[in-house]
DNA sequence: ACAAAGAACGATAACTATTATCAATATCAA
DNA sequence: TTGATATTGATAATAGTTATCGTTCTTTGT
């Protein structure tokens, strides 16, 4: 049965008080400045128990998965190459077309993970003042 | 300058030849048996530079990053989580859709990822030998 | 053809994110 | 309370990948 520990309430309460796309270095970190501190083991492992048990989610970026709250429903994600900055989006249309695409292909799906790259408003601006400067 | 080498050459024609999403030991060990034996640095530096070239293309799974032949053109992967194989497919509504998406949002889009996770059809078709077993 | 400049090679050390180990501790259920 | 079980935290280990560095090609200008 899975516990839902002192440790594992804080990473749960932080994730939740937040907005952000967490790892869980800079997760135990901000734990550590707040008083909270656990070890690292800990944070990963509390980290898998609680996205298996739905109340937290994950994406999986190159590098390192991060997480984020599970209470705002399925998303995809926009991720910005220069500042790292992630946002969301949702597209039925999208989300219709994969079920589809794997029916067509006798695929039994079930999960995906759509994740595209950029560059996001605000270091667009960044570099075109960059030019005019 | 990029140079194409002979072990560059080896990689990109062993990758061409095939159909497979090649990860870096993988293709190490393959050339190795092929009486082309490579260090693997020089695998990780050569897939890395193809791949800059535009003569190969790669996805990056949560562990590995797995690389095949740029002459197919670009499409998303659905990924059996049971097998490990890849199937390819490609969705004209969901590229539009994700133009759009991107434009809503005033993000420069550069790239995507879309993989479908799930059961391919033989292993859908195991696991239903074993209950009748 | 020759020498200097620039790439690439290969062995291996280093790095990063993550998981495994294990003794000590905390929690639950009877 | 007690025993069974889960979790913790320190740390070792693992996996994939990149950095280092001396050596070995290539290329290019003369």
């Amino acid at each position: 049965m899975i516990r839902l520990t002192v440790q594992r309430q804080a990473i749960l309460d932080l994730i939740n008080r937040s907005n952000q796309h967490w790892d869980a270095e800079e997760l135990a970190r901000c734990l550590g400045q707040n008083g909270e501190q656990l070890g690292i083991a800990t944070v990963y492992r509390g980290l898998a128990a609680l996205e298996n048990a739905g109340l937290i989610q994950s994406i999986q970026l190159a590098d390192k998965k991060r997480y984020e709250r599970a209470n705002k429903g399925h998303h995809d994600h926009l991720v910005c190459t220069k500042c790292g900055d992630i946002k969301e989006f949702c597209d039925s249309e999208i989300e219709m077309r994969q079920q589809q695409v794997a029916q067509d292909l006798a695929f039994h799906m079930t999960g995906h993970q759509l994740l595209i790259f950029g560059i996001c408003e605000s270091c667009s601006k960044d570099s075109q003042e960059d030019k005019t400067a």
